[in-house]
DNA sequence: AGACGTACCTGACCGC
DNA sequence: TGCGGTCAGGTACGTC
C-alpha cells in the first residue's frame, strides 16, 4: 500500500491509542507474511509496555518497555484496524463492551491492550513483514542500515542528492525507487514529484543539473508535507468510522492519469503511462523534458 | 558496484 | 457466468 506519507499517517493514528499502553494478549494467526514472524513473537511482545512510536523509511517501529523494538512494514496492502477502548462492536453478536468483531479474512494479528482496545493487522497480499529486535541495534538492522536520508530532513539536500547519483545513469524514475538514495519514496510520489519539477521520468540520473536536482528535492519534500497534511485531517474521519488506518483522500496530478489532459498551469499535454524497471510511470510529455 | 529481471501473494477488472 | 490475462502503492535476491 503505502509509501511514506501512508506510513507516517498510520503511525500518528496508532500512537494515542497505544503509547502507555501494555500488550495484554498477541494473537498471531500463521507462522509467516512476507518472512517467518521472529521467534517467540507474541511471547516477547505479551506484557511489554508500549514506550513510543517512530517511522524510518516505510518502517513502524514501536518501542517497548522490553528493551526490543516491534518493526512493521506494510507490503502493498498492510492496514491496521484500531477497536478503541470502549467501542461496543454489535457486529460478533454478544452484548456488553469488549465484544468484538470475529477476524476478518487476511487479518494476521491480533494485539490486545490492558485497556481491552485492540490492534488488528490485515494484509491481503502478506508482502508486510514483522520483525522483533533490540532497540540499542536499531541502526544494524539489515533492513535499515542501508537506506538513504529521511527526505524530510536535512540530510535529505541538493548536495547529498548529487552524490547519491553521480554515478547512476538509469533513468531518474528507477534510480528514486532506490532506498538507499532517499528513504520511503515509492511509485506515486517519484511520479508526482517528476511531474511538479518538470524533469522527463527518462532522464539519466547523473544527467540532472544541479540546479534541477535542488528542485527536485525541495519538490520532494513539499509532495510528501502536502500528502502527510492531507493524512492528518483524513485522521478524523477514521475515528468516526471503522478504525481502519491506511489510505486516505487524495488527489494525484499526474499517477493514474493515463490520458488526461495535464493539469500544470499553461501546459495543455497529455499525461502518459508506460513501463520502467517493471513499474507504471505517468507523465507529461510536454513540459517534462 | 550497477543494472537489470524475477519472485513473493491475492483480488479487481477487462475483454472474449 | 466463467476464464484467462493484466495490473496493483514494495523489496529481496539472483544473474550478468
Amino acid at each position: 500500500m503505502p509509501e511514506l506519507p501512508e506510513v507516517e499517517t498510520v503511525m500518528r493514528g496508532l500512537e494515542p491509542h497505544m503509547i502507555g499502553r501494555k500488550i495484554n494478549h498477541v494473537e498471531q494467526r500463521r507462522a509467516d507474511l512476507r518472512f517467518p514472524f521472529p521467534e517467540n513473537f507474541p511471547t516477547r511482545l505479551m506484557g511489554a509496555e508500549i514506550i513510543s512510536l517512530s517511522r524510518r523509511a516505510k518502517y513502524i517501529l514501536v518501542q517497548l518497555d522490553s528493551g526490543e523494538s516491534w518493526m512493521i512494514h506494510l507490503g502493498m496492502t498492510g492496514r491496521f484496524t484500531i477497536n478503541a477502548a470502549g467501542d461496543v462492536k454489535a457486529s460478533s453478536g454478544q452484548a456488553g463492551h469488549n465484544s468484538w468483531p470475529l477476524a476478518e479474512p487476511h487479518d494476521h494479528v491480533i494485539i490486545t491492550l490492558d485497556d481491552g482496545g485492540r490492534v488488528v493487522y490485515n494484509d491481503v497480499r502478506r508482502f508486510g513483514y514483522m520483525d522483533l529486535f533490540a532497540t540499542a541495534n536499531e541502526l544494524d538492522h539489515p533492513s535499515l542500515a542501508n537506506i538513504g536520508p529521511e527526505p524530510l530532513s536535512d540530510k535529505f539536500n541538493t548536495k547529498q542528492l548529487a552524490n547519491a547519483i553521480q554515478k547512476k545513469k538509469s533513468a531518474i524514475k528507477s534510480v528514486m525507487l532506490d532506498q538507499a538514495v532517499v528513504a520511503g519514496l515509492g511509485n506515486i510520489y517519484i511520479c508526482e514529484a517528476l511531474w511538479r519539477s518538470n524533469i522527463n521520468p527518462k532522464t539519466p540520473a547523473n544527467k540532472i543539473s544541479t540546479k534541477r536536482l535542488s528542485l527536485l528535492v525541495d519538490v520532494v519534500k513539499e509532495v510528501l508535507s502536502d500528502a502527510i497534511a492531507a493524512g492528518g485531517s483524513s485522521l478524523k474521519d477514521y475515528r468516526k468510522a471503522d478504525g481502519e488506518l491506511g489510505y486516505f483522500q487524495h488527489q494525484w496530478d499526474a499517477y493514474g492519469k493515463e490520458g488526461e489532459e495535464c493539469g500544470k498551469e499553461g501546459c495543455d499535454g497529455i499525461i502518459q503511462r508506460f513501463t520502467q524497471s517493471g513499474r507504471s510511470t505517468f507523465y507529461c510529455p510536454k513540459h517534462q523534458k
